[in-house]
DNA sequence: GGTCGGCATGAAAGCGGTTGCCTATGCATG
DNA sequence: CATGCATAGGCAACCGCTTTCATGCCGACC
């Protein structure tokens, strides 16, 4: 049925083990018969068993990619750029969700660890500790979370141009709507805050942590009215239009009693009515990053120990941000 | 370095033979017996090598599963759905992503063929005579297209129910804003409204074919506004925005002058400024059903001759669609 | 001219499992 | 007590490929 290393070797009048050579190791046989095992594997259709020569060299061709919720779309553009790049240098991705359940997280590692010569975590949902208990014998590069090798996005500059932004428009009250208290993104995005508010002279209020949906910023809105700030940096995008629709209902003008910033620049921040004032991360280059890590450490070009990659982000200038209101009303 | 069955043979006692056995076919061994390996196995920390069992007996255990973009959240969903199905019966998924362009497709089929026991195809942008013709030999499932065994949602119903909706409200004459002429959802969903509108008494207007973005809906707007149809039904959600976006510019309210319903019910659809009324397709469930159907033609339950399954759409009613105006302006 | 080195190729082992075949054991039966 | 028959479990082959080792051949050198 399938036709084997042998049809070919059979074909060219060689040796399986030419043919494998000719494949894998061109200098290591005469010109003229390379051409013609080639011109034979190509006559017959032979297509490489990959999981046969994983066998023996312990090498599959596979790296697995483990992600919180593929229908989030920041996950997806992540997932995108690391599957483009890994098929760049012929690496075909296991693609895992975890539904958002921290637990299915090792399982997933453990499942996939056999079958994969090196494994992708994007934004773990599992601690650290838990994270390092997990021997799956595959080198793993991590995303969004600063350990071991890993790429992650520059948050604190995010945060310091958004910052830069709203104190140039005149805010001198700014909120920040944060994210889950176990989010290292939330962590570094209030701190890289906390940094930048004193030298733009910005005083920063911390509006308490919500959890990253639409519903999340509905429930965030009143208090970000009531705490008279005039400008607010929402921890994501779909945050963000969570409160706007919900300072529709409540008569509040966006930008002109409140300017709102988010972080991500999800396709819909573009599309949106009043298009989002957003920092943007580099989706798609996070994925591709860490993958291009990846292979560097498979390949053995990098020393996985204590590698981290940091990628720039930009404050992406759109309509939900504009000066401050000069006089004070409420 | 990694333990093999050996290990858990040496540990309990027996021969590999009967490991695997205990493993994979436990009422072929004594009970007794079967204890005592699966608790070596657990204590060595043993996990079978899915490539080495493969290679025997020609299942890998893995199915592929291309999508045109894995940024575009429609096929996100399906994702999701068909990835986690698969998990349930113990399958890892490939994913690839061909970026919209139809050469690669056949090319990613081939590429994974070999370390696939099937694949799964969404909304394929090849033509079905270029996919019949490549030869991948493994079991082929295609969302979102009738060929051989496939997966589709219903269209027609969708489209008469969004119709009807519309004709209920009064409205008499509704435009089409069309997707791509080589989609063939596209296709059917004209035909579906094609046949629905004269039931429904509704004078049907076809606006012509426009690319699946946000600047397709831009692009359609005028057009929509020229042809005085007091509403339309569109190709999909992101179209939809794109139509809304421009009708804004132009000053005509959705839904007091336009009702506006669009089709798939993306996330983004209920969080808009205009929560769109729209037709819902069953994203998730359109891959797990693909992935349940694979897989029943993988081990053979159902037999991949015609088998065509329908999923049933239903119309989301939100806030873009209204009474249909009475006096005639403009 | 004989020996040596290097190159191209073939033979065979083995990667980690599964499975057909066969043997040893235990039990029931005549 | 001898025989027959299940049943459990071991042996060994094999899946498709890589790789070590051995071999044959050639040219080059002394």
């Amino acid at each position: 049925m399938a036709v084997t290393i042998r049809d070919v070797a059979l074909t060219a009048g060689v040796s399986p083990s030419t043919v494998s050579r000719a494949l894998s190791a061109p200098d290591r046989v005469n010109a003229a018969t390379r051409e013609r095992v080639l011109a034979a594997a190509q006559r017959v259709g032979y297509r490489p068993n990959r999981a046969a020569r994983g066998l023996i060299t312990g090498r599959t061709g596979n790296v697995g990619l483990i992600v919180p919720d593929l229908a989030n779309p920041y996950f997806a553009s992540v997932v995108k750029g690391a599957q483009a790049r890994a098929r760049e240098s012929d690496y075909a991705v296991f693609v895992a969700d975890t539904d958002e359940e921290a637990g299915v997280e090792p399982d997933l590692m453990l499942a996939l660890s056999k079958q994969v010569d090196g494994l992708l975590l994007c934004s773990p949902r599992t601690s650290t500790e838990e994270l390092a208990a997990v021997d799956t014998g595959t080198p793993i590069v991590v995303m969004n979370r600063r350990v071991s090798p890993c790429v992650v996005a520059d948050n604190g500059d995010g945060m310091r141009q958004a910052l830069a932004h709203l104190a140039a428009l005149g805010h001198r009250a700014v909120g920040y709507v944060g994210g889950p208290r176990t989010s290292s993104s939330n962590a570094e995005r209030l701190a890289g805050l906390e940094t930048a508010a004193p030298d733009l002279g910005v005083e920063l209020r911390p509006m308490g942590n919500f959890p990253p949906l639409f519903e999340g910023g509905v429930a965030a809105a009143d208090i970000v009215i009531a705490s008279g700030v005039t400008a607010a940096i929402v921890h994501n995008d779909i945050v963000a239009f969570g409160l706007m629709s919900r300072f529709v209902a409540r008569g509040v003008a966006v930008p002109g009693d409140v300017s709102v910033v988010g972080c991500d620049d999800i396709a819909m921040s573009a599309m949106a009515h009043t298009p989002l004032t957003t920092v943007a991360m580099p989706k798609n280059e996070l994925g591709r990053a860490a993958m291009v890590l990846l292979i560097e450490i498979l390949n053995g070009s990098v020393q996985p120990h204590s590698v981290v990659r940091e990628l720039p982000v930009r404050l992406i200038v759109r309509e939900s941000t504009a000066p401050a209101r000069t006089e004070e009303r409420r």
